[in-house]
DNA sequence: TATTGTTATACTCTATAACTATA
DNA sequence: TATAGTTATAGAGTATAACAATA
């Protein structure tokens, strides 16, 4: 394949960091329209876990404004995927939680993720991707 | 839909993809942000290089439908960075030409994504980071 | 006073369908 | 007829600023 240049490891690197953006951007995008979503709404649940992220927090995950999160939560609750609770801590926060549709949605979304991500990178041996796992990881802010 | 998981490789390597893609998402918005553009118009500027694709070409490069890249361009082209040409052998099919400013736009844009690359990954060794590029760039379609 | 989520505004991105001009 | 780009439309995402409720 590529053993390309070793001067230019920084721009390569780069440049396979944008391809793996495009093509996940794209992955999210398939999956969003089979299911009848928005990339951003699929993308929400990717980010989900069991825990319940406030709109601040939620909004640094997706890294876009709270402001914007309010829109995008509106609509998934008014399609019985979210609901909003209060926090009893500090009644100032909300936590976006999910719904018994919202998890299994979620399950579905991130299982046809993984699918997609697995069918990319098929063509690496058990032991490779393990690494390619370690190296995205390493040095982590 | 395909062969679960073998110990828990995928699902992590599924979760490190979704990292990495929210962590250029990030990337492209900080630099947007920076240089008055939208995160789209950004990786408009990542994806071109010095051939000069046609509306179509370019939908593909970006993933979206065709009827959003004359939106897209024609914003650019009112704002000086990019030109439309009629391509001679075909006059049904334009091509997205950078002009001088583009061209120094999409410069300091493609060297700013590799600065922040490169800092995520400055815990990497050469080798390391060289490896890196060659497992991702593996069995690409 | 500071913070959390919301609303208002204005603009951009998005997909679908219908149109034009070339081929 | 088929294709490339455009326009029209409607909805969704985006950031900024101003606001309400709570701390």
């Amino acid at each position: 394949m590529s053993t390309k240049l070793e001067g230019m490891a920084d721009r390569d690197l780069a440049g396979a960091m944008a391809l793996v953006h495009r093509e996940s951007s794209a992955l999210y995008s398939e999956i969003a329209r089979r299911l009848g979503l928005t990339s951003q709404q699929t993308q929400l649940f990717c980010v989900l876990s069991r825990e319940q992220p406030s709109f601040g927090e939620l909004a640094t995950m997706l890294g876009c404004d709270k402001t914007n999160v309010t829109g995008i939560v509106d609509r998934l609750v008014r399609r019985g995927y979210l609901a909003r609770e209060t926090d009893p801590q500090d009644r100032r926060v909300s936590r976006i939680v999910l719904t018994g549709e919202g998890e299994a949605l979620r399950r579905r979304i991130r299982a046809e993720f993984a699918d997609g991500v697995e069918e990319r990178y098929a063509g690496l041996s058990t032991e490779d991707r393990a690494l390619l796992v370690r190296l995205l990881g390493a040095a982590k802010p």
